[in-house]
DNA sequence: CGTTTTTGCCTTTTT
DNA sequence: GGCAAAAACG
């Protein structure tokens, strides 16, 4: 059975506001093997629409079946259909289902992607309505903190008290919310930098808006403005997207769900799908309150459960839902699976880090012996320096592995610097592309010239570019400055005149040619240069795929990365749980269930019961991406900086119901501790013995001595509260001060051992 | 001005 | 133990 072909010309953009009448047909064959619940979701067209589906439920496949039936059926043409996904990899998959489904035809689905480049998009259009040219930069997070180090300069501020980092996150927070500097509340506006919050956060903008650049949270936020700006504006695009789809509805932030409801107020279909349950993006402003209110928010919403479980067998269903079952202020869901019982959840305790990451490479030998593909298997870290442990022993054994979402090809040095360049090209404004590359390769632009553009820059209001362009026609600079200046904005622009009527990988190439910037690498004789020409030439061919250097820009800085085609060899996957949301394997390896690393530390700090939450949640979605096996396992110990610090199992192993959970002791190793809690007494002293201090270690310990005292309190084991700078006892180590209390974990000067670092547990007060 | 050495901070997760 | 920024050096 094939689908009615759809005219063509409703692909377009423009098409008409009105699809053709509906011509219904009998059983169409996409609905075929979907289960009654999700052809329900499918069916349910008009109106709100919430489908809250559990883990392995089915969740893309009723997307993009949806997608189809909307086409199918005449609702819309398929550029009325606004599709939004969170990641670009879950726009990717969905794209390629879509097309699989109905074919061609989903390639007028333009508007399918994540919200950051579908509001990039509309931005675009609309850009002079915020004060923007069409043609802004986007600024990455690296560029956003370089910029927000030269404002914190020019108020004057510490660096070091108020560090730009800190107020990056505190804008983004904002932004995540919807906040302009002028709706901050009054608490808001003062909680950084003794009440200089909101000031800086409109400097921020302010300055911006002269490099004609926008940030990731400005690509939402921005819009909104516009929408509540310009009735006619939003009006227009209310009319186009007659449905709208939303993955991981709880992943939304509050300007996304504003965003949302403001686009589908009209017609009121929207349909978000969900699961309460795999909310892992607390920290960047995501709310599940979005996703729990949204039957308040749209009234006369069909609410649709999906509980059939196609993925996981009997055991790691049932340890995963007893686990989430711990949280309060679900939406609750009774996941079932017609599957057999399969394995049981193992959980696995070994003596230290190293240990794990062989005896895990082991497992997974032994299964590639049974038969097992590499490629079935992945590892699944709460961290991303977690994988090392696992890459060296991989290394060392010769076992094909891939780390996904490792340093990404954007980041690297090259690549920002010749992107610097193509950014200076096309938007001489862009003053951190400039700065970056003035003297990149050397030409003698030193600090000190910069300096006088900024000054210069500063004093006119006006770009450091549009300053050099100035300050060559005039005496300031040294002769050999000005002459080196002039020809930089001269080489600029001939190169942005070229860019009419060059293709743009051409011109791309004469820009890193006639720079000098190829020639700068092909000059270095370090290991790496080879490798960075390499990475150079496949930025110019990744270019090839796009229509103008522009749309390369923009891919790039909402992308973020480049296809890679390794993904048909057989390889052991290493990724973060993050990373890990919406893959299934049939083998997951969960290692580091231990306090302290999973559970955060720094979530369980910062965010109390709602961190703790939403560390379990990250423990169900990793639970759920098993397919048959699943191996949680935790250390005794572990080296973090280059010291021992010991662990006790993480208490989402406790959470683990009984029944389906089989634990393995190693033996041997502990001389038959109680099955049960294997490593509930593993807290043993002779695991802190740091025999050589590195020199880090020791700075570490000289440091600490003037910390302030307030919300340092550890406790010991009778319970009483420790203050730095107290005198202790240790069984081993002897007496000694505390110069430092970190959680648990205190630093002590001993009298006779020197500097240690130690669990509360083990000392008491002298 | 550019290179080498020392220091600080670090390890949560990402559009 | 590693990486980026600051500081010290040539």
């Amino acid at each position: 059975m094939s689908i009615d072909p759809f005219d063509p010309a409703g692909w377009d953009d423009d098409g008409p506001a009105v699809p053709a009448p509906s011509a219904p047909a009998a059983q169409p064959f996409y609905l075929d093997g979907l289960n009654p619940e999700q052809r329900a979701a499918v069916e349910a067209t008009d109106g709100p629409v919430l489908v809250l589906a559990g883990a392995g439920t089915g969740k893309t496949r009723v997307l993009t079946t949806r997608i189809a039936h909307l086409l199918h059926q005449n609702k819309a043409w398929p550029g009325q259909i606004l599709a939004v996904t969170f990641t670009n990899k879950a726009a990717r998959e969905m794209q390629q289902r879509v097309a699989a489904l109905i074919g061609g035809v989903a390639e007028g689905m333009s508007w399918l992607g994540t919200f950051h480049s579908i509001a990039a998009r509309i931005l675009r259009r609309h850009a002079e309505l915020v004060g923007l040219q069409p043609n802004f930069t986007i600024l990455d997070a690296d560029d956003q903190i370089r910029l927000m180090k030269q404002i914190l300069a020019a108020e004057g501020m510490d660096e070091k008290r108020f560090p730009a980092r800190s107020l990056a996150t505190l804008i983004d927070r904002w932004k995540n919310r919807a906040l302009t500097p002028d709706r901050l509340g009054s608490e808001d506006a003062h909680s950084f930098a003794d009440g200089k919050g909101k000031q800086l956060y409109a400097a921020y903008q302010e300055r911006l808006k002269t490099l004609n650049a926008a940030d990731f949270g400005d690509l939402l936020l921005h819009v909104i403005t516009i929408f509540q700006n310009h009735a006619d504006v939003l009006e227009d695009w209310q009319r186009r997207f007659k449905y709208i789809l939303v993955d991981e509805y709880q992943d939304t932030n509050v300007a996304q769900y504003l965003w949302l409801r403001l686009l589908a107020r009209k017609w009121r279909n929207l349909c978000c799908v969900g699961d309460d349950d795999q909310s892992i993006y607390g920290w960047r402003g995501a709310e599940v309150g979005n996703i729990l209110r949204f039957e308040q928010d749209f009234p006369g919403a069909t609410v649709i459960r999906l509980e059939r479980n196609y993925r996981s067998t009997g055991h790691i269903l049932a340890a995963a839902s007893g686990l989430i079952a711990a949280n309060e202020g679900r939406l609750g869901k009774t996941l079932w699976t017609e599957d057999e019982m399969g394995e049981k959840v193992r959980v696995v305790g070994y003596w230290d880090g190293e240990e794990e990451a062989r005896a895990t490479a082991d497992l997974i030998e032994g299964m590639r012996g049974r038969g097992r593909r590499l490629s079935e298997m992945a590892i699944l870290v709460r961290a991303g320096h977690q994988t090392r442990a696992f890459e060296e022993r991989f290394v060392a054994t010769g076992l094909p592995y891939r780390v996904i979402g490792g340093p990404r090809f954007y980041e690297r040095q090259e690549i920002r610097d010749a992107m610097a360049y193509f950014r200076v090209v096309m938007q001489p404004d862009d003053d951190l592309a400039f700065e970056r590359i003035v003297n990149v390769p050397k030409r003698g632009l030193g600090d000190t010239t910069v300096q006088q553009l900024h000054v210069m820059a500063r004093a006119r209001g006006i770009s450091l570019h549009h300053a050099a362009s100035l300050i060559v026609e005039t005496d300031e600079l040294k002769p050999k400055a000005r002459a080196t200046l002039r020809d930089l904005i001269g080489n600029f622009a001939r190169w942005r005149a070229a860019a009419r009527d060059l293709p743009h990988t051409e011109l791309a190439e004469t820009v890193l040619d006639e720079s000098g910037y190829t020639a700068m690498w092909q000059a270095d004789k370090s290991a790496e240069a080879p490798g960075r020409l390499d990475n150079l030439k496949e930025l110019v061919d990744a270019m090839a795929g796009f229509e103008s250097l522009s749309a390369f820009l923009d891919h790039v800085a909402l992308v973020m990365e480049i296809e890679r085609g390794d993904a048909d060899q057989d390889m052991v996957t290493l990724m973060t749980l993050h990373g890990a949301k919406g893959l299934e394997f049939p083998v997951v390896f969960l290692p580091g269930w231990e306090e302290g690393l999973f559970p955060s530390q720094r979530s369980l700090d910062e965010n109390g019961l709602s961190g703790l939450e939403e560390e379990r949640r990250l423990a169900y979605v990793g639970l759920t991406r098993a397919r048959e096996t699943a191996i949680v396992s935790h250390a005794a110990n572990r080296r973090i900086y280059n010291q021992w610090q010991s662990a006790i199992p993480s208490r989402f192993i406790d959470e683990l119901p009984r029944d389906h959970v089989q634990i393995e002791a190693q033996p041997g190793l502990w001389g038959g501790s109680a099955p049960e809690k294997p490593f509930g007494t593993a807290l043993r002293e002779d695991t802190f013995g740091t025999r050589g201090l590195s020199p880090g270690f020791q700075r570490a310990a000289a440091r600490t001595i003037d910390l302030p005292v307030e919300r340092m309190v550890a406790t010991d084991n009778t319970g009483d509260d420790f203050v730095t700078g107290e005198r202790v006892f240790h069984q081993k180590f002897g007496h000694g001060r505390i110069t430092r209390i970190d959680g648990n974990k205190l630093d002590i000067t001993f009298d006779k051992a020197g500097a240690k670092k130690v669990i509360a547990a083990f000392v008491t007060k002298a």
